[in-house]
RNA sequence: GCCGGAGUGGCGGAAUGGCAGACGCGGCGGACUCAAAAUCCGUUGCCAGCAAUGGCGUGUGGGUUCAAGUCCCACCUCCGGCACCA
């Protein structure tokens, strides 16, 4: 009868620890802290995911491990409620997004709960919380009353900004209009990505190749007043401090190459009127007397560059086709065409602009502009292929040096005049040269390197008042404002007029009133113009009165992302009605340790986090100026390995490697394939290769694992086991139910090293005894002990397990099991299978929980052996293997080795040039 | 196209430049059993050989080294990301 019974033990042991509050984490850290995160989930209709528990056991082990070193340790979990999906599951079923998000979010608790996950419940939040969405509209209220100083690189608060005095003179509304144009929250009319059938705006980033990111709907650029955060203010910052943290390589890059940081120069080229050469030395000389001006004015055209050193091969200038000087650029028999190239341009989505898009298109504005070092006429074109968004809106083309130009001068037959010749001597080019070198045709700077070049005439240009060095970043500012019901309200009031028009002021809700709450809306639908759901809601709602004057609240609501930029804070503090953290507990616990998460979220969620938490920091709210200080991505769970064969229309199986779109794809069982060579092929037809292969599990492949299901046919502990076994940690890795079997199999034989399976109830195997373990015995298991104490915080659980089935398998065959030897290894096993390790101690007979037991000491006398087999090599290849003493020295190993038998004959007339010899490693006699 | 990451038995994977394939799955053989399941024990990279043993072997081709899965060069395949950012 007690054979192990993971659906007995799970549950009683999980209902322990929540009525002896065993995981319950203090305010404040007794000794050495660590705080360990995961990416709070999403909680959709569809329950948990295989994927999920990867990283949430890689934590809870950390987690465990570290409380039983007597570490305090900060493990919370919490859930990401608000977003799209919710809300159209309302609109399909007609159920309020709160009422389907708290149903999921039971389903995913349970689910949590039944893995036997150490999380600290009582700091449970969701970002749908009443009490949590308070804080994420404080927060709001802090960017908005936060604008950054270039002086000092930092965030300051808006009654700091110096006000011009030309401003002050104009009033306080002049006044109050240019604090707004400062603030890290603003409001912008700029073009957007309306995306009619999601019925809301998306971020740059929500939009992927010019559809949207989340379903692949169709997306137009429309103008939209929007709540835009500033964030490119901080994007120096955030590129720099990436040297701060501890994350993968690849994910530093992948935020770097997002802000995309370049530098370069700003130039002016002078706007010709109709005749020019006068006009132009007069303008010049104004320059070099005022300097660079802030603003480029009417007079000019300013482009931006990363190769001012190319100036002398500029053929022709670009604008963007939304460029504002377009129609003073402009002549009047040009007029149609540029109208029709940019009706067309307008029509046209990212998609059209970019992919298919590959031939450049544009239309010569009929004008010219002076080159400000050459004084020669440039024609200005309108093309597509230079973006509104970026930099000036306008660029200095050089053909022969940019691939981008080239491709246009090709097309639209420009000169292409070369003024940069590679240096390692290949000489004059007449193909496109984009890398650096030396310059030719280029006036006084003919000669100079690319680098050299680029310093001496940035300095010139400033010096004439015609160019500065300039700064870019491919980082834009955060369209943080969605037409959809199911997020935080803006604390925001539009100030309305007599008319009950609004007149443009706004105000902020005040701290002491927020949450601003959802209203109760019975048609939450969005609509088929870009007037959000909020916009319906009743009068009382929607309009409020404050000193005696109208306003009509914010209708926009927040993104998804708002609530996940600051949830690690208020795990520290979640109940806390006073403040978002309490400081002392925020300095106690932060940085994150260990944030462990999915690749997904590489650029937009971390990046939006960092950036509220570098305001914070700066508007003294937090102590660090990173949140996360060590950052690890669990790699991807695919479903189990398929293969699959290809039918012909005729009936007949096709060889996968001839397969074409008009055979149909069938799955074919694993034991009626076979390997041949590098390829699978049908088993009675080995003519015929089939795919191999592992895919991402999705519903409609039906390949999607179910952890209910695990749990129920394995249990919680075998799940979490197998998970870790698998592979790495970070590796994408096929799921294999046969392989939650094996784990499971170990399970079972940890059961029967200390139960007596015959006994009729749970009770203590016979052959547990009290005897002392031998030498053997203790050197076994203290480097099992060791292995699993190095390689749990290296996450290198896979080899950590497979090491204690080594210990098992060790353990088994022995007859009268040492006490000695199954109490600190069942103390091990418990981060890894709690439920399991708890029960053991309980029949060991030892006090609950064991969760809380103190991790073995590793005794190092015991790592070491008292003899070694020592490989003996000649010509570098394995010949035999001697026995030493541990301890042997050089000399004495190069003795044992050549006495060796089978070695001796081996080097009998040969002569030995050398003796590699590592002490305890190897010898290696060179023979020839 | 550009930037990452990865290629090791039938499968998942392990290996501070020093015995390739730990551990698990699967396979094969055995014990127990009337039998099966479960369990336990053994075996399992490929080729040749009765065997001792020998040869080959970490995507491909070169190189460095006494010694390379590991370091260097060139290439191939797969996975992920970015993609007119001047």
């Amino acid at each position: 009868m007690p054979r192990y019974q993971p659906a007995r033990i799970e549950p009683k042991w999980q209902s322990w620890w929540e009525a002896h509050d065993t995981f319950a984490t203090p305010r404040l850290p007794r000794g050495r802290k660590t705080y360990l995160l995961d990416m709070f989930p999403y909680p959709s209709g569809d329950g948990l995911h295989v994927g999920h528990p990867e990283g949430y056991t890689a934590t809870d082990i950390v987690a465990r491990f570290e409380r039983m070193r007597g570490t305090s340790v900060m493990h919370p979990m919490g859930f990401d409620a608000f977003g799209l999906p919710a809300e159209e599951h309302a609109i399909r079923t007609g159920t309020p997004p709160r009422e389907s998000t708290e149903r999921n979010i039971a389903t995913f608790r349970r689910q949590l709960k039944m893995l036997g996950f150490s999380y600290d419940w009582k700091r449970e939040l969701a970002t749908t919380d009443p009490g949590y969405v308070r804080w994420t509209q404080w927060i709001f209220l802090v960017l908005f009353d936060t604008w950054f100083d270039p002086e000092t690189g930092r965030g300051r608060p808006i009654a700091e900004l110096p006000v011009p005095p030309d401003v002050a003179a104009r009033g306080d509304a002049a006044v109050a209009a240019f604090r707004d144009s400062h603030r890290l929250a603003y409001q912008s009319e700029a073009p957007v990505n309306w995306c009619p059938a999601l019925g809301t705006v998306l971020a740059n980033e929500e939009v992927i190749g010019g559809v949207s990111e989340r379903g692949g709907h169709p997306v137009v650029r429309i103008p939209l007043r929007q709540w835009m955060l500033r964030i490119t203010a901080y994007a120096e910052r955030l590129e720099n401090d990436l040297a701060l943290v501890d994350w993968p390589t690849s994910i530093k890059k992948l935020q770097s190459d997002w802000i995309g940081r370049s530098t370069g120069a700003e130039v002016d080229f002078f706007v010709a009127p109709a005749g020019a050469a006068a006009s132009f030395d007069a303008w010049r000389h104004a320059r070099r007397a005022a300097g660079f001006p802030a603003e480029a004015g009417r007079e000019a055209l300013r482009v931006y560059t990363t190769r001012p050193d190319t100036l002398y091969g500029v053929t022709y200038l670009v604008i963007a086709p939304e460029h504002p000087m377009i129609d003073l650029l402009t002549t009047p028999d040009r007029r149609d065409a540029i109208r029709a190239y940019r009706e067309a341009a307008a029509r046209k989505s990212d998609l059209d602009r970019t992919d298919l898009a590959k031939e450049k298109t544009g239309v010569f504005t009929g004008s010219s502009c002076i080159h400000p070092l050459t004084g020669l006429p440039v024609p200005v074109w309108v093309a597509d292929y230079v973006l509104a968004t970026y930099g000036t809106g306008a660029i200095m083309a050089v053909p022969a040096h940019d691939g981008r130009d080239w491709e246009f001068a090709k097309a639209f037959d420009l000169p292409i005049v070369t003024v940069v010749e590679p240096v390692d001597g290949t000489g004059h080019t007449e193909s496109l040269f984009t890398g650096d070198g030396r310059a030719v045709a280029s006036g006084p700077y003919t000669g100079l390197p690319t680098r050299e070049f680029i310093a001496r005439v940035a300095e010139d240009l400033r010096a004439a008042g015609m160019g500065r060095p300039a700064v870019n970043s491919k980082l834009r500012d955060w369209l943080f404002s969605r037409q959809r019901f199911w997020g935080e309200p803006f604390p925001v009031l539009h100030e309305l007029g007599p008319d009950g028009r609004p007149t443009g002021a706004i105000r902020t809700v005040d701290a002491s009133e927020l949450p601003v709450r959802l209203p109760e809306l019975v048609d939450f639908r969005p609509g088929d113009t870009p007037d959000p759901p909020l916009s319906r809601a009743g009068h009382d709602w929607l309009y409020v009165e404050r000193d005696g004057k109208r306003y009509r609240r914010e209708t926009n609501t927040m993104p998804q992302w708002a609530g996940s930029c600051w949830y690690y804070l208020r795990f520290l503090d979640p109940a806390n009605g006073e403040r978002f953290v309490d400081p002392e507990v925020e300095r106690a616990w932060m940085p994150v340790d260990l944030y462990v998460g999915g690749a997904e979220h590489a650029v937009l969620h971390l990046l939006y986090a960092r950036f509220w938490h570098k305001v914070l920091h700066d508007r003294g709210h937090v102590s660090t100026p990173e949140p996360f200080a060590r950052l690890v991505n669990q790699g991807m769970i695919l479903g189990e390995m398929e293969f699959t064969g290809y039918r012909s229309v005729k009936g007949g199986w096709v060889s996968a490697e001839a397969a074409t779109a008009d055979d149909t794809p069938a799955r074919i069982p694993a034991d009626q394939v076979e390997k041949q060579g590098e390829h699978f092929v049908l088993r009675d037809a080995p003519r015929i290769r089939v795919d191999s292969r592992a895919y991402k599990m999705s519903k409609s492949r039906g390949n999607v694992v179910n952890p209910d299901a695990v749990v129920r046919e394995f249990g919680a502990d075998s799940l979490r086991l197998y998970e870790m076994f698998m592979g790495p940690l970070e590796a994408t890795k096929p799921w294999s139910t046969a392989g939650v079997g094996g784990v499971r199999g170990f399970l079972d034989r940890c059961w029967r090293l200390v139960v007596d399976e015959r006994a009729d109830d749970v009770r203590l195997s016979s052959q547990v005894v009290d005897d002392p373990p031998t030498d053997d015995q203790l050197r076994e298991l203290h480097r099992m002990l060791d292995k699993v104490t190095t390689d749990i915080p290296a996450l290198s659980f896979n080899t950590a397990i497979a090491r204690m089935m080594e210990f098992v398998n060790f353990c088994t065959p022995l007859e009268r099991r040492p006490r000695a030897l199954l109490e600190p290894f069942v103390t091990v096993l418990a981060p890894f299978a709690p439920h399991l390790a708890e029960e053991l101690w309980e029949v060991l007979g030892r006090p609950a929980p064991v969760s809380l037991v103190a991790w073995p000491i590793v005794e190092a006398r015991w790592l070491k052996d008292d003899f070694l087999e020592i490989p003996v090599q000649i010509g570098g290849k394995l010949r035999a293997r001697v026995t030493v003493p541990a301890d042997t020295d050089v000399a004495s190993m190069e003795a044992a080795a050549a006495a060796d038998p089978r070695i001796a004959e081996l080097l009998a007339g040969k002569q030995i040039v050398k003796v590699i010899t590592v002490p305890g490693r190897m010898v290696n006699f060179v023979v020839r």
